[in-house]
RNA sequence: GGCCCAGUAGUUCAGUUGGUUAGAACGCCAGCCUGUCACGCUGGAGGUCGACGGUUCGAGCCCGUUCUGGGUCGCCA
C-alpha cells in the first residue's frame, strides 16, 4: 500500500474528453474492472463522476504493468499520465474517447473480494446489499440517487430562503405528547422515570416561533415515529418543515406549489403544468376511493345504487337501505388479464380491507360474434352463461333480473372486454376497497403512464370517527382550524365539520401535508373539549401551549413536505431505502450496524432501568 | 398482531414423481494472451440446500415449528 504525498489529483474520473488529449492528468478511485491481455492491461477506474480508462501498454515500465496486472477489483488507486484519444473508442461511456496512458500507479488501498459485484444493474438481494451498504452505496444508482437527493435540499433551502423563510432549528429532545403517532422516547439520566420524545415533527415549536414574530421558518427536519415501516415510510425521516404567518390556506398553498415547481424545473429540468389540480377530499374518495389517488390513469368509480337497488339481490339491497351504497368500477378492457383467477385474488383482498365479498361482471372478448349488444336480447340468461358462450359472466347473474343487469351494465359503461367489480355496504368499506383494486388492476394491466399527477386535496373532515372506540378523533392535528362554515357544528354534528387542511399528492403517494392552525386560545378548547379532553389533560399535556396564545397569536399556518418521498418519486424509485444512505428494514433495525443494540448494565444502572 | 411471497456455491438461479457423486452462469484462484471495454481461451477451488424437528429404506424436494428479508392490512394526529 502506498500513500499519496506528492499526489495531487487534477481530474475527476469522469471528466476528461477528447479535447484533453495530450493534457497531463491524476485520478482517484476505485477498480471496477481489470483487462489483463498480457503485455496490455487497461483498467477502468470509478469514482461518483464516473469511469475512465487507464492504459499500460508498450511505453508503460515494466514495474508498472506488472504492478497493473496485480490490482483487483475494488482496489483504490491513485494514477497519474497523460490523457490520449483511443485507437478503439467506447460509445457507452461519456469519457470513452480517451484513456489516461499511465506513468505513474499508486495503490492505496487493497480490497478484498466483495459478497457481491459492484454493478449499476444488480439483483442481489437487497438483505445483503443493506449488510454492505458501503458497498452498494457504490453503485452509480444509488450515488446518482444521492446526489439528486442533495440537490433538492439545496433547490428547498434556496427556494425558502429566496422567499424570506428563517432556518430555525428545533429541539430533538422534547416533551412527549400522547397524540398521534408512537413516540421513540428517550430516557433521562437527570430524571429518574423521566423520558424524552424524538420529534414526530417539530410541530408545536414551529407554532410557537410564528408566536415569537419569526414570521417564515423553515427547517429540513429529521422526524421520528415508532410505527411500522412501509415502502414509503421509514421510521426516521426528514420534512421540509414551513410555517408561515399572516396568510391563509391559499398562500401557503401557492408558496407549496411555487415550490415544487422550481423544484422540479432545476432538478429534473420537468416544467409542471400549474396550477396542479384539486379534488376536495369528497370527490377524491367518490372517484378514486382514496384520499391520496394516482390520477395518472381513469377507472374511476361509479355509484351505481340507483340500478342496484330494489334488485332483489340483498347484498345489494340492504347496503343501499342501510345507508351504504353500491359502487362499481369498470377495468376498460380487463376482461382478458383478469381470468376468473385473477378476480378470486382480488375478492380475497379485498376481504382482506373489510369487504364482505366482490361481486363481478366479465364480459369476455369472443371472435365472430357480430351483433351483440346487451344480454337481455340474446336469450341467453346472464349468469348461467358459460364462460366462452357469448354473454358476461355475472357472479350474481341468478339473483338479479335481466332488466336490473341491463340497467347495471348500462350504468358501469361495461363492454365486450371489461371487467367490472363492484363491491356494496357502507361508504368506509366500498370506497377503500375498490379504490384499493383500482390500483391493482391498473399495475396489473400496465396502463399507468410515467409522468407526475399532482393533485391537491382540500376540505378535509375535521373529524374522523374511531372505529373501535367510536369516539371523535382529529383527523389531522387537534391545531387544525376548523373551516368557517362548520363552527356552529363542531358539538352538535362533528362529521359535518371540514378543516382548513391541504396534503398535496403525487402518484398516490402524499407529499406534503398542511393546514392553517387555530390562533384564538378560546377556539383552541372549545376543539380540546370537542375531541374528548378534558380540562386536566389539556393542562397536562398542551398547557404551555394554550398559555402561549394567550399572548398575541399571529393567524398562521403551515406544511411538511416529506423530502424522502420526494426524492423516491423524483428518482423514480420504488422504495424509501434506495434514496436514504443507511435506512431501517422493515423491522426498524439496520443491517449494517446491528441497531438497535442492547444497552451496557452500567448505562442502565445509571438510567435507573431495569430491564 | 394478521395475510401473502422468497431463502440451494461468493452472487444470480436451475434442480423432473422423494432415489447414484446437487448443476449452470457470473465472480474467485492459476496459466496463456498487444487494443480490450461484460475481453478471450484453458484448468481449478468453492455447498451445514436458512435452522430445528418429523414422515420415509431414502428428503434440497413432503409435513410441522422457527429464523431472516420483502410486500401488505392493522397502525402511521
Amino acid at each position: 500500500m502506498e500513500n499519496l504525498k506528492n499526489f495531487k489529483r487534477t481530474k475527476y474520473c469522469g471528466e476528461p474528453r477528447l479535447t484533453d488529449a495530450g493534457a497531463e492528468a491524476s485520478v482517484c478511485g476505485w477498480v471496477q474492472r481489470r483487462r489483463d491481455l498480457g503485455q496490455l492491461v487497461f483498467i477502468d477506474l470509478r469514482d461518483r463522476t464516473g469511469i475512465l480508462q487507464l492504459a499500460f501498454g508498450d511505453e508503460t515500465p515494466r514495474d508498472i504493468l506488472e504492478k497493473a496486472r496485480s490490482v483487483r477489483n475494488e482496489y483504490v488507486l491513485a494514477a497519474r499520465g497523460v490523457l490520449r484519444e483511443r485507437s478503439a473508442k467506447n460509445p457507452e461511456l461519456p469519457t470513452g474517447e480517451v484513456e489516461l496512458e499511465v506513468t505513474e500507479l499508486r495503490i492505496l488501498s487493497e480490497a478484498e473480494t466483495p459478497p457481491f459485484e459492484i454493478l449499476d444493474k444488480t439483483n442481489v438481494n437487497e438483505e445483503l446489499r443493506l449488510r454492505y451498504r458501503y458497498l452498494d452505496l457504490r453503485r452509480p444508482s444509488l450515488q446518482r440517487n444521492l446526489t439528486v437527493r442533495h440537490e433538492i435540499s439545496r433547490v428547498t433551502r434556496e427556494y425558502f430562503y429566496e422567499n424570506g423563510f428563517l432556518e430555525i432549528e428545533t429541539p430533538m429532545l422534547i416533551k412527549s405528547t400522547p397524540e398521534g403517532a408512537r413516540d421513540y422516547i428517550v430516557p433521562s439520566r437527570l430524571h429518574r422515570g423521566g423520558f424524552y420524545a424524538l420529534p414526530q415533527s417539530p410541530q408545536i415549536y414551529k407554532q410557537l416561533l410564528m408566536l415569537a414574530g419569526f414570521d417564515r421558518y423553515v427547517q429540513l427536519a429529521r422526524c421520528f415515529r415508532d410505527e411500522d415501516l412501509r415502502a414509503d415510510r421509514q421510521p426516521e425521516f426528514t420534512q421540509v418543515d414551513a410555517e408561515m404567518s399572516f396568510v391563509e390556506a391559499e398562500d401557503v398553498m401557492a408558496m407549496v406549489e411555487g415550490y415544487i415547481v422550481k423544484l422540479f424545473d432545476a432538478v429534473l429540468g420537468v416544467k409542471l403544468e400549474t396550477p396542479l389540480p384539486r379534488l376536495t377530499y369528497v370527490d377524491a374518495m367518490a372517484r378514486y376511493g382514496s384520499d391520496k389517488p394516482d390520477i395518472r390513469f381513469g377507472l374511476e368509480l361509479r355509484d351505481i345504487s340507483g340500478a342496484a337497488r330494489d334488485s332483489g339481490f340483498a347484498v345489494f339491497d340492504d347496503a343501499v337501505k342501510n345507508g351504504g351504497s353500491v359502487r362499481a368500477i369498470n377495468i376498460k378492457g380487463g376482461a382478458e388479464a383478469l381470468t376468473r383467477r385473477e378476480i378470486d385474488k382480488l375478492t380475497e383482498h379485498a376481504k382482506g380491507i373489510g369487504a364482505r365479498g366482490l361481486a363481478y361482471i366479465r364480459w369476455a372478448i369472443e371472435s365472430g360474434s357480430a351483433g351483440f349488444t346487451n344480454p337481455i336480447n340474446t336469450g341467453l340468461r346472464p349468469g348461467v352463461a358459460r364462460e366462452g358462450d357469448d354473454a358476461p359472466s355475472v357472479s350474481f347473474g341468478k339473483l338479479v333480473s335481466p332488466e336490473v343487469l341491463a340497467a347495471i351494465i348500462e350504468e358501469t359503461g361495461c363492454e365486450r372486454g371489461d371487467a367490472v367489480l363492484i363491491a356494496a355496504g357502507p361508504d368506509g368499506v366500498t370506497l377503500p376497497v375498490l379504490g384499493a383494486l383500482r390500483l391493482l388492476a391498473a399495475k396489473k394491466l400496465g396502463i399507468i403512464p410515467d409522468g407526475y399527477g399532482f393533485l391537491w386535496i382540500t376540505e378535509f373532515p375535521f373529524f374522523e370517527k374511531n372505529a373501535d372506540t367510536g369516539e371523535w378523533e382529529a383527523m389531522h392535528h387537534p391545531f387544525t382550524m376548523p373551516s368557517d362554515g362548520g363552527l356552529d357544528f363542531i358539538e352538535s354534528d362533528p362529521g359535518r365539520v371540514t378543516a382548513k387542511a391541504y396534503d398535496l399528492v403525487v402518484n398516490g403517494v402524499e407529499l406534503c401535508s398542511g393546514s392553517i392552525r387555530i390562533s384564538d386560545p378560546a377556539l383552541q378548547e372549545r376543539m380540546f373539549r370537542a375531541l374528548g379532553l378534558s380540562p386536566e389533560d389539556i393542562e397536562a399535556k398542551f398547557g404551555f401551549l394554550t398559555e402561549a396564545y394567550k399572548y398575541g397569536a399571529p393567524p398562521h399556518g403551515g406544511v411538511g413536505i416529506g423530502l424522502d418521498r420526494i426524492a423516491m418519486i423524483m428518482c423514480a424509485a420504488d422504495s424509501l431505502r434506495d434514496v436514504v444512505a443507511f435506512p431501517k428494514v422493515q423491522n426498524a433495525s439496520e443491517l449494517m450496524s446491528g441497531a438497535p443494540g442492547e444497552a451496557d448494565p452500567k448505562q442502565l444502572a445509571e438510567l435507573g432501568i431495569k430491564v
